[in-house]
DNA sequence: AACAAATGATACTATTATGGTATCATTAAC
DNA sequence: GTTAATGATACCATAATAGTATCATTTGTT
């Protein structure tokens, strides 16, 4: 029932902090002062978004995290498909075995308009958007 | 992620077998036939419609449960509420502590649209409309 | 009256996902 | 070379989910 994860939550908010420093780079120990995420779990994270080439990290002294180029545009839809994995609201619960009512299904339907609704807003929402 | 959970599909699956019966009264074991959900499984689902006013329960040789008066009605939103709790897709990470954008967090507001749209459209799927 | 067939209520268990910590390796600045 | 940072991973605790088991109660049948 939660749309987004605590994950994603916290990543994003490191990100706008992020993205209002344009350019300079934040450690994990400021990031946890202006968040309030604990550190190490913070770290993980941004690591992730290292990873998946939002961020862009800088090890050594003076090192942390910066918004990788052109990336105020990543939408919220983008940040759940990270931490969260391929986005689907609506998966049958009988996976392997056959579903009693395979073809006959309505719901399916419905829910997957639902679902492509809520993918689209999701796709409006972004960083650059959460500034303003 | 999940709008909905494998009690409130089960329940639904359940309702709409009750529901093409008009009036019968099945037992679990016949729904468990019909369904493919597991029996103790399936009869805890069906006692909560019970409480919840949905079924109508009839103990006894020849009991099981039948569909309330009134009932083709309910709606899947109404079925969450019931299993999942209320609905909220968007509860701030920071519950007790506060959180420190408080009162700036943009997220929220366009959250709460998604929400209310998705809420519109889980009002809409009745049991009545997934039977035709 | 006895028995069987059903639900009511509840306690228990196993598995998985989530949230978070800890540690060691690596890199870079001074 | 030391220190301050991230990279990579392994680990752990808690809670939610999915499902089982059991005993009590009710009701129909003989």
């Amino acid at each position: 029932m939660k749309l987004i994860t605590r994950d994603t939550d916290y990543a994003l908010r490191a990100i706008c902090k992020i993205a209002k420093e344009k350019g300079k780079v934040l450690s994990v120990k400021e990031l946890t002062g202006l968040t309030k995420v604990p550190g190490p779990y913070l770290r993980k994270i941004l690591q992730r978004l290292n990873k998946a080439g939002v961020l862009i990290s800088h090890k050594g002294t003076g090192g942390g995290f910066k918004l990788a180029r052109g990336k105020v545009n990543t939408r919220l839809f983008d940040l759940i498909v990270i931490f969260q994995g391929h986005f689907k609201l609506n998966e049958c619960f009988f996976k392997k075995e056959k579903c009693p009512d395979t073809g006959t299904c309505p719901l399916k339907k419905r829910i997957d308009k639902i679902e492509k609704n809520v993918i689209k807003e999701l796709k409006e929402i972004t960083i650059a958007s959460l500034l303003r």
